[in-house]
DNA sequence: TGTACATCAGTGAACGCGCGTTCACTGATGTAC
DNA sequence: TGTACATCAGTGAACGCGCGTTCACTGATGTAC
């Protein structure tokens, strides 16, 4: 059957990225072996290395487009709730800390399904999460100094920057502990989540 | 050399655990082999069937004795600061949020080494780490209850119980997201623990 | 207390298995004329 | 535009390796008398 098309090619290792991402994240890196990637990308192990040099590769790119995607998510919310920072704020929040959210690892934020692993992997991965991390901090910076203006509050730029690190690592927390119990204790994972937006949103 | 004394089994098996739960806590579960733990305990790989009847086995009884073993730590702290709730708050704080709590997850909390692998693994450590977290809210709750009653402020249960979930999960996310950059970017690693402090301690 | 023997904790090689990676092979694509 | 051939993406078996687990073996401990 091959050769095939140079479009197709570039189709194939969008999707083997596509079920790393998702992969990854619900499951680990180390939790998804390169023949399941390539199965669920329709195709066999040993095609693998025509798109990458190696696994730890993948894992780079994956987090880099995890990250990508996941911040141009903040900013399409931020466009729809052009009315205001709080309202923005408030889209964000309640749209990490959700049951969906804890549900579906695969289809979330990098930052919440990664930490763990970005911690153990190589020094290539780590910067790629240190990167997409800063990207969400410098965000949600931006809309507390926003917000701030809007109602006229005084907010010294290293204060706004401070809440919005707690904030962000807040919210992360709540979705990691979440899942943890998820399956053991419905009920307390529900509670995490809304125990921590009520508390941000009241801010 | 073998047969060994009773009471070297006890220590022998000892031994294991406690390699264990360094090594699951800094690594991961699934980073540490049965043979790397037998040697790290000083034996070798085919004795660890004379303890545990699996893997899966030893990883249960690593989650309970860790988390028993953490809030033995916050019973200590709240010992030790028998003064006021407020300085027994501020102490648990002070002692989770350090650069030595992050850089040393052998010696720390299983809330947040294995929170991730928490949600991967079976339905017993899950278990297990959803009793160790309610222990540390249900600890939490009674210092910020006696806090209130101390300072005469208004505080209902349930808003005493939203805050020490809200604030521990804030301390476990700050600890996780601060180790998954303590490599790649020392000083933003540094950031998120003294934010979160400050935040939390300002309440 | 002393002796004879059954027990069983630790040993380390071996098991099957799945991992990341390699490789000879294939045949349709892309290219040169 | 048509033909001849080099390229190379995907195939799937095979590689070495480390995993969790099993097992025959050992010899000091614990026990029965």
């Amino acid at each position: 059957m091959p050769r095939i098309t140079q479009a197709q090619k570039e189709r194939n290792r969008d999707e083997i990225v596509r079920a790393a991402s998702e992969g990854f994240k619900r499951r680990g890196v180390d939790g998804v072996g390169i023949k399941d990637l390539m199965n669920t990308a329709g195709m066999t192990n040993g095609g693998f290395y025509n798109h990458f040099a190696s696994k730890e590769d993948l894992v780079l790119e994956v987090y880099r487009k995890g990250f990508a995607e996941s911040l141009a998510a903040v900013d399409a919310i931020r466009a729809e709730h052009a009315d205001g920072a709080q309202s923005a704020l408030d889209a964000v929040i309640d749209t990490y800390l959700t049951a969906a959210h804890r549900d579906h690892p695969e289809a979330g934020c990098p930052s919440a399904a990664l930490p763990v692993d970005a911690g153990r992997h190589g020094a290539a991965p780590q910067g790629a999460y240190r990167d997409g991390l800063e990207g969400y901090f410098a965000n949600l910076t931006e809309l507390l100094v926003q917000r701030a203006q809007e109602t006229g509050t005084e907010l010294a730029p290293t204060d706004a920057r401070q809440q919005a690190v707690t904030m962000f690592t807040q919210m992360i927390g709540a979705i990691v502990v979440s899942r943890a119990v998820a399956e053991a204790d419905g009920p307390l994972a529900d509670e995490v989540l809304t125990a921590s937006r009520h508390q941000l949103e009241r801010r």
